[in-house]
DNA sequence: CACATGATCGCCT
DNA sequence: GGCGATCATGTGG
C-alpha cells in the first residue's frame, strides 16, 4: 500500500510545472467578505485570482481564467436546485468562501468556490487557470483539467479555504475590458437556466476552455 | 471548426 | 436503473 488515502480518493501531486513561490510575489488571500457577496459578482472578480495548493511543503498554483455562477434553489443547472440537500451537496451550504468538489462521468472531479453566507447554497465553478511558460496551454483547461493539474479530488470537498491549510485562494484580477461572457458549458438539460449568461473567461487567454463560438463575447 | 461517440461510476430517485 | 457542471479521439467540411 502506498501513498494516503482520504475517503476514497489518492492524494494527487500537482503538476510540478504550477511550484511557485506565494510569499516572494507577495501575495494576500481574499477576506472571507469577498466570497459572501453576490455570486456573479465574485464569479467576475476571481478571475485573474491564484489558486494555490501547498503538497509536501511546496506550493503549486495557477491564475483562474474562467468561472461559472451556480445561482443554488432556483438554478435548474445548480446541483441545490429546489434546496437539494444531500451529503455530497452539503458544502455548498455552508459559509462563503468553503469548496465544493464533486466527482462526474466516473472519472472527473470539479471545484467550487462557495459562495455567500452560511445556508445558502451557491457556488462559483472554476473551469480553468493559466499556469506559468513552462506548463502547457491546456493542462488546466477544463473543469476537469483543472482539478488534475492541480490534484484535487473529492476528499477536499468542504475544505475552508480561509483556514490557513493547504489550499487557499491568493488575491488577483483582470480588466474588465477584457473579460468575456456566455450561457454556460454542459447544462443543456436545466431549461431556461441553461441560457442565463453565468459564465466568464478572460478572452485572451489560451487557456480558456469551451467551443470557439462562445468565447466570442 | 463542428459534431458524434465511448469511457466509467457515484449519486439520486 | 439512468444520468451527468467532462475529455480524448474520431470523422467530415
Amino acid at each position: 500500500m502506498t501513498g494516503k488515502s482520504v475517503g476514497g480518493f489518492k492524494r494527487a501531486r500537482p503538476d510540478a510545472s504550477l511550484r511557485f513561490d506565494p510569499e516572494a510575489l507577495g501575495l494576500r488571500e481574499f477576506p472571507r467578505e469577498f466570497f459572501r457577496r453576490d455570486t456573479t459578482r465574485v464569479a467576475q472578480e476571481i478571475l485573474g485570482a491564484w489558486f494555490a495548493r501547498r503538497y509536501r511543503n511546496e506550493w503549486f498554483g495557477a491564475r483562474i481564467v474562467e468561472t461559472e455562477a451556480y445561482l443554488g434553489t432556483v438554478d435548474a443547472a445548480a446541483h441545490s436546485w429546489r434546496g437539494r440537500r444531500t451529503p455530497r451537496v452539503e458544502p455548498m451550504y455552508q459559509d462563503g468562501g468553503h469548496l465544493y468538489v464533486f466527482f462526474v462521468y466516473g472519472m472527473h472531479h470539479c471545484a467550487n468556490v462557495v459562495t455567500r453566507p452560511a445556508g445558502t447554497a451557491e457556488a462559483v465553478l472554476l473551469r480553468a487557470a493559466e499556469g506559468f511558460a513552462e506548463t502547457p496551454a491546456k493542462l488546466l483547461s477544463g473543469p476537469g483539467r483543472l482539478c488534475a493539474g492541480l490534484g484535487i479530488t473529492a476528499e477536499f470537498s468542504g475544505f475552508d479555504l480561509l483556514s490557513g491549510g493547504d489550499l487557499r485562494l491568493f488575491k488577483g484580477s483582470a480588466d474588465n475590458a477584457r473579460i468575456g461572457t456566455s450561457r454556460r458549458i454542459g447544462v443543456d438539460y436545466a431549461g431556461e437556466a441553461s441560457g442565463w449568461l453565468l459564465r466568464f473567461f478572460i478572452r485572451d487567454s489560451p487557456a480558456v476552455s469551451g467551443p470557439a463560438r462562445l468565447n466570442r463575447q
